[in-house]
DNA sequence: GTACCACGGTTCGTTGAATGAACTAAGGTG
DNA sequence: CACCTTAGTTCATTCAACGAACCGTGGTAC
């Protein structure tokens, strides 16, 4: 489709990714399978998006090779998305983002983010001075900061007012 | 406006950022500012967006504080718009996206990222390691990478065929 | 066994935004 | 005086987002 979601004739990196993630709702949707969001329900009673929106945005994600569909229980049939690898590469573009409307648009912090294993605070480029090393998501713990006002009551949004690693999976 | 560019409800710096900048082809805009690219007629030549699109764009960023449009000439009048400090503190953010559309999204890459005052060739996170510091958009050079492919012939993607200091205005 | 509910979608009419071509306006240049 | 450059605006058409309603599968309560 030439329309919509493609930037043709742009040939730079930043373009292809935007081409995959650039669409409205879908960082969001990331955002939210980072946190340990996995079920349909889950990311349309946190996103408040249209049900169509979110299917299309899922199955493309899948198709991207962002998400992985994959079934956890057979009766009755349900199915979850988990992030892959290369999904869980968005850290740190996410977290950089994330980081710049911090600084630059709200007052507060609404979440800080922690080096799990040694308990160090994550700078926006994700490093743990203390150990010298890069952090992977799966090493990364949220706490609410205190800026978060706790508006949304949806089941996500509780879950995530207490501390969680990342990519646990939401009660 | 709760329509196309409002993520309401939603509490958290991510989704805040992405109102800002998470519209179709505005970090494009934003991207071709960091290269250097400052007149309507330029941006215009290097991303084939409509002009009703970028006129928008350019207003909605120059509102929001990323850029400032500036006279840089009075007869016959002229503006251009530049990065504020807060457009420049994007530089991590869009950097961060770039290098993963280049390692999941591309064969090899489009374009290299240098620290200019140590010649240093920079990673994901725009760290020098030879200097120790985190590299300002001022002090990044970008050389084509051997995945450039030359498709657009525009005066900006010529320009941008050559080593280039981020910020320097295309000639 | 039948009514009801949870989950994960799809369908569809309405509204708003993107597109691209044409037009405008201010001010030089030959 | 005609034409060119730059920086837009206007407008009809096309596409996508929205939100409410509907659908299908398979439990669970009575």
């Amino acid at each position: 489709m030439a329309l919509g979601k493609n930037y043709d004739g742009q040939d730079c990196s930043l373009a292809k990714a935007l081409e995959v993630i650039g669409e409205r709702w879908t960082l969001l949707v990331v955002r939210d399978a980072m946190y340990g969001v996995r079920r349909y329900g889950d990311f349309l009673a946190h996103l408040d998006v249209p049900r169509a929106v979110l299917s299309q945005r899922l199955s493309a994600l899948v198709e991207a090779g962002i998400l992985e569909k994959r079934r956890y229980q057979d009766a009755p049939p349900r199915e979850e998305y988990v992030l892959t690898p290369m999904g869980r590469e968005l850290w740190l573009p996410v977290l950089a983002l994330a980081q710049w409307g911090e600084r630059n648009l709200t007052r507060s912090p609404r979440r800080l983010f922690f080096h799990q294993p040694c308990g160090t605070r994550l700078d926006q480029v994700a490093f743990c001075a203390a150990c010298g090393v890069q952090a992977p998501l799966e090493d990364v713990e949220v706490r609410p900061g205190p800026g978060l006002e706790g508006a949304r009551d949806d089941r996500v949004s509780v879950a995530l007012r207490a501390p969680h690693r990342m990519l646990d999976p939401i009660p």
